[in-house]
DNA sequence: GCCGTTTTCGGCCCGACTGTTTTCAGTCG
């Protein structure tokens, strides 16, 4: 029996949602849909868990019709509405909705009115003029519908680090406690080097008895069977679709193995042919005359001279990380309370949590107005003096168009914190959207600016920003750039942030958590600084807490 | 389909922007 994460069971509500809103179906029938797919995906624990203690229906959004949707997908593998919904309509029309600026409405009516099931479909249409032609659809339309599809079309087809990392994590824990004894298994490929994205996930197996291993695999609950089996390595593939690629080795040449499938082509490009044979990466690189590299460092960029000269840089890991600014609640779009995230920064071993729901503006997200902004504030002292952690009272406040923010200075001023981010408007040209953020930047009030470009890792191209002057002027007034650890965002991204370092900023690494959940993100955020060669002593959270309230402090006035 | 100090029916997240338009529909977040 397949054995569904709650990612793959809010993918699968998801799916059925937004056909069914394609379809016509009733569209609060569809949103309810959403909505319990989120609520899935933000889940504490697995789905099943909360099967087995008849606790489903308790959820928020989840009644009688979902949870029995869920219970009979969890159970055969299936959505029975979706089922009955693809034998009438091609579920390659979810695909149009891939492409930025084609909503539902869009999708429904070049299906409807020009017969279009799939994206080659949607991009003939468009670049024979017949788009054009629709009534309420014009040139301009049709335009940004080619250039979207050609931004699509760039798009490398790769998962992200976010959903790989913990599945991988999973099979090597499944695996672990099934091989024969005296047998080891490691993450290695891009996922142990911390890649944004991903091809496939690459294990190397370390045993005596190679021809236990294809067995073992076949009967893991998360793989789908074996696709190929060849000289000593197998590929398999999750019930998600990712291709995951084992090597099986002798323990004497783990070592050597492990480097060879960790490596990028360019890291590895820069050692010898033949790697000395070694059970550990350490005795590998020793022989070599080198450090041991950091795995999310073998990129290629210099660490192996570095490790031959001995002086490769000592960077900042998550323990470091002494507490974050930017997380959500559900005073805004959120789904834990102020203090249920508080406690969970706690009990992470952090020592400050900066509480920064949307401001006005981003209505969707049920942004504050200043009246709600000052009753919020009562709530995060009861927070902190229940806890004893500092909290400080913030806002993602809203970057209009002009680079005027969404609140007055005065309130801003109220407040223990400021970040200020741009969630709408990133298509300006250069110039406009570059004075825009500098504006920003030059208000004393803020302090950090969020996910800087706001690109989405796959999905959207961030804001075509000077960096240059945005860099040199957040360098000058010292306010902080945000390195966003959401495995969606990854913004900063490491070539930036090496930039912005080197401009003479301040960073600021946070996982924009909107659950407690959210708050794993952390390790995905110090991998874009590690890659960045930040030194802890540029990251603002790694301060400790009376350095973080003076640099506040001189930002103020 | 979900939900209820509006409680078993009748609502359901909202403001800005864009492109199409002469007053609005669709998308995005």
């Amino acid at each position: 029996m397949p054995l569904l994460t709650n990612r793959e069971i809010a993918e699968t509500l998801e799916r059925y949602a937004n056909l069914a809103s394609i379809t016509g179906e009733n569209a609060f029938r569809s949103r309810a849909f959403q909505r319990a797919a989120d609520v899935v995906r933000d889940l504490h624990e697995p789905v099943i868990a909360l099967m087995d203690r008849g606790d489903l229906r308790r959820l928020p959004g989840i009644g009688s019709g979902i949870a029995d949707a869920i219970e009979t997908l969890v159970r055969t593998g299936a959505l029975p509405p979706l089922d009955a919904l693809q034998r009438t309509v091609p579920a390659t029309l979810l695909d149009l909705l891939q492409v930025p600026g084609v909503g539902v409405k869009t999708a429904t009516r070049v299906y409807r009115e020009l017969g279009v099931v799939d994206l080659p479909g949607l991009l003939a249409a468009a670049e024979s003029g017949r788009i054009r032609a629709l009534p309420g659809l014009g040139p301009k339309t049709e335009a940004n519908i080619l250039a979207a599809m050609e931004a699509l079309r760039r798009r490398t087809g790769r998962f992200l680090l976010g959903t790989a990392l913990p599945l991988a994590r999973r099979i090597v824990a499944d695996l672990q406690g099934t091989l024969p004894a005296g047998s080891s298994v490691a993450i290695s490929g891009s996922v142990r080097r911390m890649e944004e994205t991903v091809a496939d996930i690459d294990l190397v197996v370390s045993t005596r008895v190679h021809e236990a291993i294809p067995a073992t695999v076949a009967h893991l609950p998360l793989l789908s069977g074996i696709v190929r089996h060849e000289n000593g390595s197998l590929r398999v593939t999750t019930h998600a679709g990712i291709p995951v690629d084992i090597v099986v080795v002798d323990p004497s040449v783990f070592g050597t193995a492990l480097i060879r499938a960790t490596g990028s082509a360019d890291h590895l490009a820069l050692l010898p042919e033949v790697l000395p044979s070694a059970p550990t990466e350490e005795e590998v690189y020793s022989r070599l005359d080198m450090e041991w590299i950091a795995p999310d460092l073998r990129l290629g960029l210099g660490e192996v001279m570095q490790a031959k000269a001995g002086t490769l840089p000592t960077l900042l890991s998550v323990g470091d990380v002494r507490g974050e600014f930017h997380a959500h609640t559900l005073w805004s779009d959120g789904t834990a309370t102020i203090l249920d995230m508080v406690r969970s920064a706690a009990e992470r071993g952090y020592a400050f949590l900066g509480v920064s729901d949307h401001s006005r503006a981003l209505g969707v997200a049920n942004g504050l107005d200043a009246a709600r902004l000052a009753a919020q504030r009562q709530e995060i002292e009861k927070a902190q003096r229940a806890t004893g952690l500092r909290v400080f009272a913030s806002c993602e406040v809203e970057v209009h168009r002009d680079g005027l923010l969404d609140f007055d200075d005065h309130i801003l001023e109220a407040l223990d914190l400021v970040i200020a981010s741009t969630h709408s408007g990133l298509r300006q040209p250069r110039d406009v959207l570059t004075e825009r953020l500098l504006r920003v930047i030059a208000n004393p009030h803020v302090d950090i600016i969020a996910h800087p470009s706001g690109r989405l890792v796959e999905r959207r191209e961030g804001g075509d920003f000077d960096w240059n002057r945005v860099f040199a002027a957040a360098a000058a007034t010292r306010t902080a750039l945000e390195i966003n650890a959401s495995p969606e965002r990854l913004d900063l991204n490491h070539d930036l942030a090496r930039r912005a370092l080197e401009a003479g900023c301040l960073l600021t690494i946070n996982c924009d958590a909107h659950s407690t959940v959210g708050f794993d993100a952390l390790e995905y955020g110090v991998a874009v600084a590690r890659k960045a060669g930040a030194d802890p002593d540029r990251i603002v959270n790694c301060w400790p807490i009376e350095r973080i309230e003076a640099w506040l402090q001189t930002r103020q006035t």
